[in-house]
DNA sequence: ATAATACATTGAAACGTTTAAACGATTTGA
DNA sequence: TCAAATCGTTTAAACGTTTCAATGTATTAT
């Protein structure tokens, strides 16, 4: 008969059962100090026996440490984010840290009160990642001595950070729209504010320019990156120019507005005009005319941002200069191809 | 000129900077103990003054706790389980714990797995949250001696649990098709197997007995929550049946499913047929046809989840039946109504 | 006036680790 | 042969809290 009938054991327990002192099973189990191979053996087995894990309260309270990083996202809403979080929790997991995350939203995007709750819990990283649909200012007037890294959103240079290669989307995104036949290439882009925008458009106007096609702002509609923008955008820009015959929207909810606009004007998707869209939300596969879109890296990213940060948690230097990572097309049926949906 | 240039305040500092010991603040702080209105604001002055916050290791080291709940989903690609997270994460923070969470995903489905990963943070609750989606049986038969609630998925009565009442919705769902003139309804289900399928139907059926419609088992089809079924199963269900004139489905995915599959063969929603899903997915405002779906409480099933668990937590009593919460309808065109977009 | 009670506060142990310093035993160098 | 160095291990302090038991002081009952 056991006098404490379940208790979990603690390094004490093991010592007792090893014959050795506490002190010689935290070395073994951390090997920061040679240990004979009978006493470590001799440990082991008795740790792996009864199943010991040193109590993770009382290791951060000794190392200072929180052993756990944050994770603030705008808002939950996107799968966006949480594709991004898979990458992030990958790193995290190897690095025996744990997450503790909350949305922007939670605190009416107030990021600095955000960061004290996460401070509460002794975070030793920080990592922001911002949807690209989030259009308002982000605060980031906020005081923080510990590592701090962006995915997705670049913070006035402030942080390190990992982003999509928008510039370089913009130009495929071009490109596509003209091998499949497109002459009269127009954009409805996201708000102009956000460099995102700003930069798809560049390497849009870049391809442009290399192939010699005539192009002004006059083929530019500034939207919100939202179902509405599209419709309205699609709506206004066949208003100024007739004969564009080629659409690339910056995100999939704005393709999906301006599918629905021709649907109702009754413009025929892909042989008048080509829709080309961006991020590969879920609906795009499933809409009725299968929407062309670009795949971003989100899960490489998250990675690459969870070993930047580890890096400066660990001292090291890192580029200074935002990771670029590119993103892939998915052509389908509203650009003219055939592939992405077998029903 | 300071000693120790930054260092966050402890106990210590608060207690000598009001001159009273440190068991005083903490008793100030945690009102466990009658502390003199003098001595408490006094106390409170100088935690306010320095900001000072209690390590959250070394409290949760000495109370033998870990602050903070598990949280597993079976996947994250769900926006669906976000908003569940988003009501859960509102109690928690009330009650100040943390949120540690996986996807069982990461995990290979392997729920033991996941669990032993989340003691080791110490947890002294656990929310599961499954997506309707997840079709795999769910391993359940892990032991665990800390307090269990599931939400939106029942784990053989093993569990409390907060669901969504299905039956109320497939009865909601046939009442909604009749009222808009549906004469012959039809069901494209979610798999057998899942009770919440089994369920919707139930529902379903019982409108229909209640208002002397005839139905068997050829009206249904079961599918498998997925867009592939969505369209098979409008094929095959028209097949059967030629004259039928509303169907039910699931989930959206499936009701988006069954409209490309209307599309394709020249069928009018809501002319001919009308279609109902069920989730309120994002696609459902903004499909070509805005399609009629349910909304269930998720922010609410996660409040309510969260709450019963720190019932459980402080040794409450719970009820051991399920705590079934409502889905509102919200109808759109794709059943003849005209709500639901205004682009 | 004195004993008994109530109230406010404090000292110190405990939670489970890590790690610097100390220790003894063995090996090495002169 | 003795001092010095090396190796493996242990002792004990520290991390920042909470809370029991003890203390001192003010209030009430006799």
């Amino acid at each position: 008969m056991k006098k404490n009938p379940k208790k979990t054991p603690n390094i004490k327990d093991i010592a007792r059962l090893a014959n050795v002192s506490p002190a010689t099973v935290s070395y073994v189990l951390s090997g920061k100090r040679p240990i004979s191979k009978a006493t470590r053996e001799k440990v082991l087995k008795i740790v792996e026996k009864h199943g010991y894990t040193p109590d993770i309260n009382a290791v951060a309270l000794k190392m200072k440490k929180g052993l756990n990083i944050g994770l603030i996202v705008s808002d939950f809403a996107e799968p966006f984010s949480t594709n991004i979080i898979r990458g992030v929790e990958k790193v995290v997991r190897e690095m025996n840290y744990y997450i503790v995350y909350t949305s922007a939203a939670e605190f009416g995007y107030r990021i600095v009160e955000a960061v004290r709750f996460l401070q509460g819990r002794k975070i030793d990283g920080l990592i922001l990642i911002f949807a690209i649909s989030y259009h308002r200012e982000i605060e980031i007037n906020f005081e923080i001595d510990i590592p701090v890294v962006s995915i997705n959103q670049p913070l006035k240079n402030k942080f390190p950070c990992v982003l999509p290669n928008n510039i370089d989307g913009g130009f495929k995104a071009a490109i596509h729209l003209l091998d499949n036949g497109v002459k009269r290439p127009a954009i409805i882009s996201g708000p102009k504010i956000r460099s995102a925008s700003r930069e798809r458009v560049k390497g849009f106007k870049n391809a442009l320019k290399e192939k010699h096609i005539t192009f002004d702002d006059s083929f530019i509609y500034y939207g919100k990156f939202d179902y509405q923008s599209g419709y309205l955008g699609f709506t206004e820009l066949l208003d100024r120019h007739p004969d564009i015959d080629g659409i690339f929207c910056a995100n999939d909810d704005m393709a999906a507005g301006a599918m629905n606009a021709a649907l109702k004007s009754n413009i025929k998707i892909p042989d008048s005009i080509k829709i080309l869209g961006f991020d590969n939300k879920y609906f795009s596969a499933i809409w009725p005319i299968p929407i062309s879109t670009f795949k971003q890296p989100l899960e490489e990213m998250g990675q690459k941002g969870a070993t930047l940060l580890f890096s400066l948690i660990n001292g090291e230097e890192v580029p200074t200069d935002p990771v670029l990572l590119e993103s892939i097309l998915i052509p389908r049926k509203s650009t003219g191809n055939n592939n992405g949906r077998n029903s």
